[in-house]
RNA sequence: GGCUCCAUCGUCUAACGGUUAGGACAGCGGGUUCUCAAUCCGCUAAUCGGAGUUCGAUUCUCCGUGGAGUCACCA
């Protein structure tokens, strides 16, 4: 790259909420300045009213804060609350209307652009002719040929006018993508865009230029939905006499059917993946993959091992598929990685209120820690599975009959003689917490002798009510001994009535 | 429809023009003297088609085909 100090920026529009594909757009940006000790800043396009969402810009920057992905300069958090930072601000575009004006009037001045009163319906019967016709669709440039007596008497007249790019009718536009190599459109096949709308906000194409040209952004990391309108922006470029910046154009992410990632077919608001349960890490790594790879085996990168890592020369072209399994897999591995106390921090958030009462907040979580990391990995709700009965036995005795205490294999009196010994060998214990390693393999070695019926089931069932349970050992180890022991003489006495 | 981009297992992808086309996720099968999970081992599975260049094409060129993006006073 060159000497110039990198800068790069992700300019969402505050139209909703953030989504995964946003999310990855800015982690390139980001990387790509982190890589090079550049800057990343984050602007806001706020030039659509009607599109414009309260809320929407917290929505970012606590996505985006949430994912680590946090820019150093433009719009920022600052403790909880919205702040701008940086010298070439403001970066909310609807603050920076008259620097808009500004060179739209310049480029009217040097006739690169130009007025244009025409209305939506003769804009649309244009368009549907030119469809009809089959010619490329776009504004005919009827108002280009106005003359300057005829403009000022409208303007006087303050008829309702949009300013227009005026594109070359011959030549073309080409550039070097990072991505893609060399892209090549005709001029002709270029449409006069809207530069300004008749409400005096800028359209994007106005906007991004003069922006990036202003806060000095050396690479343009985007979309590839940009791709075909770049030519517009590289010309108004040409036309402020400005040196553009270095563009790649990242593909897309894409649904289970090939299509742009919408909403609709999944959660797809980088929020909706924090309430979920997935951690950062894994979000980050999942779609730092969608379309990189570092060309080694290894598959789980640290946010500093992207950093250090990451390369837009290997980004591939294709559009990827945002594929949940994987993304399940990395948030397991990250589970998997994680302190028992960042555990313990992280599962709190997702305990109900009504669980947690009964929780001493210490041991009892702790020793909860690894199942429910289990059954979190394996993509439980754990709201559901309290309500289901799945975890209710840790908090309670369970209710069961006699009969269920059954394992099918087993007869009554092997069972007991089972459960009365895995009951005394527990007894034997000192350890209130057990030393369930220690238990198990005495309890193990117990189970595989005489005929005590050879398997942990009917512990299994005594202690959870369910024959499909954690490990019966965990479970013991969370219960402790007390209840355990309990537990095993409620079952024994069920039995032997 | 115009323009543009793209094309390797189901998915994410690797492969100086020379590999039995590799890895990961998922799936399937098996081992680990407890179910599920985890873990370990194994298996299934791909170069869109056709020409051309070349001693040799996943790789380069062209033509098809397919998919996607974009054609707003939305970004």
């Amino acid at each position: 790259m060159s000497d110039k100090k990198i800068v790069t920026r992700f300019a969402p529009s505050p139209t909703g909420f953030l989504h995964v594909g946003g999310l990855r757009t800015a982690l390139y940006a980001y990387l790509v300045a982190k890589k090079n000790n550049g800057t990343f800043l984050l602007r806001i396009e706020d030039t659509d009213r009607e599109r414009y969402v309260e809320g929407g810009v917290k929505n970012i920057l606590e996505s985006l804060y949430w994912a680590n992905v946090v820019p150093n300069e433009g719009v920022t958090l600052q403790s909880e609350s919205i702040a701008q930072i940086g010298s070439h601000g403001p970066y909310i575009q609807s603050e920076r209307l008259s620097i808009y004006k500004k060179y739209a009037d310049q480029l009217i001045a040097n006739k690169q652009a130009y007025y244009c009163f025409c209305t939506p319906e003769r804009l649309a019967q244009v368009r549907e002719e030119r469809q009809k016709n089959k010619l490329p669709p776009g504004y005919d440039g009827f108002c280009k040929n106005l003359t300057k007596e005829e403009v000022a008497q409208k303007l006087a007249e303050n008829q309702n006018h949009v300013v227009r790019l005026n594109m070359p009718d011959d030549g073309e536009t080409t550039w070097n993508d990072l991505i893609h190599g060399e892209v090549s459109f005709k001029n002709t096949d270029v449409d006069d865009q809207v530069l300004l709308k008749s409400d005096g906000y800028p359209t994007y194409h106005l906007a991004v230029v003069v922006d990036d040209h202003e806060m000095e952004i050396s690479h343009v990391v985007r979309g590839d939905e940009w791709i075909s309108s770049t030519p517009k922006h590289l010309q108004l470029y040409s036309y402020l006499g400005w040196t553009p910046p270095v563009f790649a154009h990242l593909p897309l992410l894409l649904n289970t059917d090939k299509s742009k990632l919408s909403k609709r077919q999944g959660d797809v608001a980088v929020l909706d993946y924090k309430e979920k349960g997935y951690l950062p890490e894994a979000l980050i790594n999942f779609v730092a993959f969608l379309g990189w790879n570092p060309g080694t085996p290894q598959e789980i990168f640290s946010f500093d091992e992207l950093v250090q890592t990451f390369n837009l020369n290997r980004v591939g072209k294709a559009g990827a598929v945002f594929n949940l399994e994987k993304l399940d897999w990395y948030n397991r591995e990250y589970l998997k990685k994680m302190s028992a106390d960042d555990f313990k921090n992280y599962i709190s958030a997702f305990i109900p209120e009504n669980m947690k009462e009964k929780i001493d907040n210490g041991k009892m979580l702790t020793r909860l820690a690894p199942i429910l990391l289990d059954r979190i990995s394996k993509g439980s709700d754990l709201v559901k599975m309290y309500d289901e009965g799945e975890l209710t036995y840790f908090f309670e005795t369970p209710k069961y009959l006699p009969e269920k205490l059954l394992w099918k294999t087993t007869p009554k009196d092997q069972t007991i003689l089972n459960l009365q010994g895995i009951y005394d060998l527990l007894s034997y214990s000192k350890d209130e917490d057990f030393d369930v390693d220690h238990v198990k393999e005495e309890i193990m070695e117990y189970l595989q002798d005489k005929e005590k019926g050879g398997t942990l089931h009917p512990m299994r069932l005594a202690l959870s009510g369910l024959d499909k349970s954690p490990d019966p050992f965990v479970i013991a180890g969370v219960l402790g001994k007390k209840e355990t022991l309990s537990r095993l003489k409620i079952a024994i006495d069920a039995l032997s009535k």
